[in-house]
DNA sequence: GCTTTTGCACTGACCAGTCAGCGCAAAAAT
DNA sequence: ATTTTTGCGCTGACTGGTCAGTGCAAAAGC
């Protein structure tokens, strides 16, 4: 339940409830509620140290259970966390397939869609920074048991992209000469990181101004045309 | 003067060309090659596992040398990492800056500038993968004993494209509207990410087909124009 | 009366960092 | 020319501490 930590670096991150799925509760109540503050904890404190580096103590600690309640509702460490991930990127999927949809609901193009994503995506990570953050120190690790895990999950998020970027070549509303799998990840990579960068080293800039810098972008206004 | 193979798999990464302390005293070879063994060994390890994860009898091991020589080299783990990283950030920038510097010799334009730092960049994530996804993975970890270095390091590099940009905006080339210091960390990112992820899930396309897509996306060729 | 949580002691593996000492080549002494 | 000394680079067994995971009896929900 405590929050804010005092950080010796430039980087206040603050953690969030991790949006619980809520109102549909499968098992008993209570149980959920103890997962959901273990998921809390142990997003925050893997985000700031890294996996390894976060005893299970500490999650237990930061969350206020015992230690025995940890391994009563999680197999192990690793378990908890890669149940964590799949939480967390499927919140994320769901946000930007919201936001195609509803774009595509009122009637606006790809170009909206995509436009529509990515403030999709600033929101997510202004809400989560810390899972962000995670998510993007463990997507490219080798080795690790969970790479399988995250390289689906990644896929998961990426496709939405793809799908809005095909469907824009096909109906003629982008370039027919531009490579989408490519392109959805630099998109996805440039969201990512921006919103890592705005919320570590320039914190005081608006989620507004943020959007608009990447829209521009987006939309080759850097080249000086209206 | 090797390159790097396969991404995902126990690869040697070489950083080589140190000149770091070349300036100075000559110091012992032998000393200054098992520095380099060091690195070597470490650069991979750490990308592979994380810093946490990875042991110093590891480091040792696949280095070639005993556990003390480690100590005998660096006074503690997380400073062989911190050397290891200025290092590799060295290298990055400098490659950034020759790439903006031979475009403005050979009259381009600044958009020329960006383009060829945008191939300078996958060329350098090309050759040392395991360094960048290091970085990457560390970059915005808060608490970490090197936080610091790291947020000091950063900003090298982005001032080299902010520095592009701004002379872009005066020069009427880019739009007056740009934010600098967004665009520069959304382009770094961009770049950064797109590499790691051709690296690790599109390792069958080419240097060309990534540099192409990005180029394309930069330049506003997305949304269907000439 | 079930499920869930607690508190706490315990274990066994693992690991960062230490230290006394080895090999060796170049200088110094004889 | 030979022995002796010096110091650098390196070694690997060892230490003190840490931490994932266990076991269990008692309490607290529901």
């Amino acid at each position: 339940m405590n929050r804010s930590a005092a950080f010796p670096g430039p980087v206040p991150v603050t953690i969030d409830a991790m949006g619980s799925s809520s109102a549909t509760s499968p098992g008993s109540t209570r149980r959920e509620a103890t997962r959901q503050k273990l998921y809390e904890a142990a997003v925050t404190l893997i985000a700031e140290q890294g996996f390894s580096a976060t005893t299970v103590d500490e999650i237990a600690e930061r969350a206020g259970v015992a230690k025995g309640t940890v391994y009563y509702n999680f197999a192990s460490k690793s378990v908890l966390f890669e149940e964590l991930l799949r939480h967390g990127v499927g919140l994320l999927t769901a946000s930007l397939r919201e936001a195609a949809e509803r774009t595509a609901r009122e009637g606006g193009g790809k170009v909206d869609a995509l436009d529509a994503m990515v403030r999709a995506g600033l929101v997510f990570i202004d809400r989560y920074p810390a899972f962000t953050q995670l998510y993007v120190a463990e997507l490219w690790r080798t080795n690790r048991a969970w790479q399988s895990t995250l390289a689906v999950v990644r896929q998961e998020a990426v496709a939405v992209v793809e799908g809005v970027l095909r469907e824009g070549v096909e109906g003629g509303e982008f370039s027919a000469e531009i490579d989408v799998p490519l392109t959805a990840a630099a998109l996805v990579g440039m969201v990512l990181v921006a919103a890592l960068d705005w919320k570590s080293f320039q914190p005081e800039r608006s989620l507004d101004d943020v959007h608009a810098a990447l829209s521009r972008l987006l939309q080759g206004r850097v080249s000086g045309r209206p």
